[in-house]
DNA sequence: CCAGATATGTAGTGTTCACTACAGATGTGG
DNA sequence: CCACATCTGTAGTGAACACTACATATCTGG
């Protein structure tokens, strides 16, 4: 039985201003004055609703992973291992140069690199890219039993390689490159899955 | 003529060893306490020699980059493009999982994201990467005057691509990934830079 | 050996930070 | 309508932050 004063904010919306606060600001660049701001909430709500700033922060990085699942679910879905990069960068492209939301990625802007006391605020972000990336694996491992890939191609390491590309476009995003710049890296990123691709013949 | 007191610490080896406080922390994460103990010093040295915590960030960006300035002469002297990218990326592999420094890159690490009051720091950290990729792309333009790119090639794009990957990797470095990890990630990358190679015959 | 200049160490400064005590408000179960 | 549980706003808390005043120490130029 749940009792008591029901509260008076909507908690996902609430996390949508969170996320954009940390995706601007980073973890430790963001204040909670800044975070209350935002959310149109005050401290205490806060604190009741999500602990402390990193179970905010946490939070946060959730309700991102699961919008971009959906999108992730449509990257796998295409027909090759090729097609599968394409759709993943040329759509990272579109994304973090989105000026509906702060360039770049949460997964890398939210902090690589911490302070004393938020020393796996870092390792959170990494485990949420892992996902990304053992997802893509699964597809390219499917790909290479499909025969989309070449015999010798490393699905694992192919996985990581785009990986690596996205979060690289996502650092580019961040300090301004525009959406052709990151869609002209795109194209090249994606001929080197072309060359682990087997011939059609 | 230089008069007064002489400074009784050695600014370059100081420099070094903030630069290893800012590269594992990040700008922000970085306290002044921590950069002070690491460079030997007191406060009132630190703010006479540097002005303040960016400029003795600065200061060891400057350092960075002219230390990695004399590698990079070395990974745009390989004789052709493909060469020179796996050069760099292979390198890259090496230099971020060096136990003799933070993992990753401190022109990444130092603060990708900050909060208000460091909103130049990112900005700071973006206009040294570009000189890296500068670098590379008048390299990959002379290797297309060469003939070692094919005529198609875009310069610019595969300089952003080849920089885009170096970011990537030095993010999976500092969030745990090993060497041979990243060697797989630039073995991969390198077969985009061959895929726009002239046709040897 | 003295005057001026710069460096150093001690010991702070005010500000901002994440976080919370508390009192009042608003709900539920009986 | 009352006991109780939970939320909300005000107004702080101690701690940590970047930075500095000041007295002292160590140099150069004359």
């Amino acid at each position: 039985m749940r009792m008591g004063r029901p509260r008076e904010f909507n908690a996902e919306t609430a996390l949508d201003q969170a996320m954009e606060v940390f995706w601007r600001h980073g973890y430790e660049g963001a204040t909670i004055a800044q975070l209350t701001e935002a959310m149109g909430i005050n401290p205490p709500s806060l604190y009741a609703c999500f602990g402390n700033k990193e179970g905010l922060l946490k939070a946060a990085l959730d309700r991102y992973t699961k919008l971009r699942g959906v999108w992730m679910d449509e990257v796998v879905a295409a027909s090759t291992a090729r097609d599968v990069a394409e759709r993943m960068l040329m759509g990272i492209a579109e994304k973090q140069t989105d000026p509906a939301n702060p360039p770049g990625c949460l997964l890398v802007q939210g902090g690589i690199a911490c302070g004393t006391g938020s020393e796996n605020v870092p390792f959170e972000l990494a485990a949420r890219r892992a996902q990304n990336e053992d997802q893509l694996r699964d597809r390219f491992v499917r790909a290479k039993a499909d025969g989309d890939l070449k015999e010798s191609a490393d699905p694992a390491a192919l996985a990581r390689y785009v990986s690596a590309v996205a979060v690289g476009m996502g650092v580019m995003a961040s300090s301004g490159a525009d959406r052709e710049a990151l869609r002209q890296v795109a194209d090249v990123a994606v001929q080197a899955v072309e060359a682990q691709s087997a011939d059609r013949t």
